[in-house]
DNA sequence: ACATTTTTGATTTACGTACATCAAGATTTC
DNA sequence: GAAATCTTGATGTACGTAAATCAAAAATGT
């Protein structure tokens, strides 16, 4: 059997009560003494029963998620993953709150997070908009104790305490990679769609889709970027004129969200087969896409994957535990149509 | 507050035990009564606090794990997480022991899962080899309460209560979708390197693979599998002459193991840049190759999450409780160089 | 109506930890 | 050397559930 806080007493020669003044560094335990139970600590390589530990101290953990509204259908599954988080707070013993903000708007933002603030919660995770005035928020909580972990947007220099999404100069790079490849066949330039240049995520992903382009494909033309405003109709409209307007187009590549009217305009245009589309998430739309030959590679964050690592990542914060980075790190998954998973509901 | 016990108590009118003896479905409940109590839970919306109950139980789960012996880069990672997971033993209330066999060794494996039998645990996992006297092995587990997952390799029709394993029927058709439009530029033939056709998830992969092929690229020439017991010394010999045979050879697809002498082969006749590779599971050797270029995809399989989702499923299943097949199926995961997670210890 | 069986209640102990209280012992301070 | 402070022990209660015991009540059979 693993060792209990008894065993630690009587190996070290104490009481319980001084035992558990170890163990919750309360004062009042010379240091002599102090050793003498460390000692017994490791020599038994006793281990907290943390079920145990939460059961005694009634322990729950108040948090705030803070995530864009609007119609982008990443940002909805995501809601929806954080929703099933909360199905599971009676296990978990979480108390999670949803605090919507209109999509890259930094001084709604900042509202919400001084309305998180009020709301005095263990820890807020937050989709950033990239603005100091938003950083200045940020740390504001964090100066207040509150554990702070950016969702799938990143906001250096707050002080977060973690990032919970991938390495979007990665996925660029990747999607620079394929795009380079499974265009091999065919002459013609390459476009790039970004929802707004404004949002980090989008810069990272077009400077490392670039990047990979100059370095190994570095024949191939790439046209000016193209910014959608990640709306449907607005990028529709574009893609449609860009393609008359290119018409030995060889691929495009969608680093932000819209891809409805990036699929509608391929389709419409009859350019479906010839244009190696590369786009981001897996959302319905670009999920019936890849199905159908429209899209050819989409590159998926797994949102699910990141809620559930911002929660173990704000409870360890809030426990002042220490966070193992490599377990917390997201991975790039690259869907063709061969590998799609199953849908659910 | 959530509701406990004593709040089903008294909101059915009953005493704490016969609370119980609902919750726990002992005897001695006349159905009346259990209704109210029944009533009383969905209303309130009890739901049991897992940790006190586990507490309380001082319940553990005794789990065996079947494990091919050898060399193999990716078993032995799959060992390494299964060591992983008896570190964690403590707080996850498991106790597991490996029982290493020889690999392929059907008649071994019997002996194994017999062995595993006689210690009388919870639930086993196996690596399993694809066998009728293997699957007669299974079935005896199962009827005698055993909870049994296979794992990586599948064993249909032995009545095995899940598979943690990746589709290899997709990942053979991924590789295909690969490998076709990695070589558009090029002519020349692809070739299959095999370990061995006498396991399942090789089979299948082959399958997935050349489905693909036919289907979307009628016009490559494939040429028949190579097998290479999943042996590098083999695989390197095979490869050497296979490069000499087909000095325009566009592309091979390693499906198998001993991707050392896949690598040492291609780097050493030089042909690593002309011929595209694509391989399985990200061990350190593919992981090198595929950042110097040498390979050009890695189809992994997290082995991590395959133990991590058996556990999950043995303990549910020794529990008597419903696993949710979506939330455990394992991906397959696509690796560039562009894309490889940092390495960890 | 009685004996018998089944059902229910009341109560206790346990799991491993947290936390509070009070008293007693050990040290330090003046 | 007495007073003040610091350190430790002893003990109890709590968290939510499991499981056991014994007594009491209710239902059942004859």
């Amino acid at each position: 059997m693993r060792p209990t806080v008894h065993d630690i007493a009587a190996k070290a020669g104490v009481s319980l009560a001084t035992v558990d003044r170890v163990l919750n560094n309360r004062p009042g335990v010379r240091s002599v003494t102090r050793d003498k139970v460390e000692r017994a600590i490791v020599t038994l390589g006793y281990v907290r029963d943390v079920a145990a530990a939460n059961l005694a101290k009634g322990r729950n953990y108040p948090f705030v998620f803070i995530l864009p509204a609007g119609d982008n259908s990443f940002m909805r599954g995501l809601e929806g993953e954080v929703r099933a988080a909360m199905a599971r707070s009676a296990s978990e013993r979480t108390q999670i709150t949803i605090l919507p903000v209109p999509a890259f708007d930094a001084q709604a933002l900042v509202q919400a997070l001084s309305d998180a603030h009020q709301r005095r919660p263990a820890g807020v995770a937050v989709v950033a908009v990239d603005a100091p005035e938003v950083a200045e928020a940020v740390k504001q909580l964090r100066d207040d104790g509150i554990a702070v972990v950016t969702l799938v947007s990143d906001l250096p220099g707050s002080g977060r305490d973690h990032f919970a999404g991938v390495d979007n100069i990665a996925a660029g790079r990747t999607a620079g990679t394929l795009m380079g490849r499974f265009t091999c066949g065919r002459a013609g330039p390459i476009a790039m769609l970004a929802g707004s240049m404004l949002v980090r995520d989008h810069r990272d992903r077009l400077e490392g889709f670039t990047a990979v382009m100059a370095e190994e494909f570095p024949a191939r033309r790439l046209l000016p970027v193209i910014e959608g405003q990640d709306d449907p109709v607005l990028v529709e409209k574009l893609v449609h004129a860009l393609v008359e307007r290119e018409p030995d187009l060889a691929g495009i590549y969608s680093l932000g969200a819209g891809n409805r009217g990036l699929i509608a305009a391929l389709d419409k245009t009859g350019k479906s087969k010839m244009v190696c589309a590369i786009a981001h998430e897996l959302t319905s739309h670009n999920r019936a896409a890849l199905r159908s030959g429209t899209i050819d590679a989409v590159l998926n964050q797994d949102a699910g994957h990141e809620v559930r690592s911002a929660i173990r990542v704000l409870k360890a914060r809030a426990d002042g535990l220490a966070v193992i980075e490599a377990q917390e790190r997201i991975r790039i998954d690259i869907f063709l149509k061969d590998n799609l998973p199953i849908e659910q509901a």
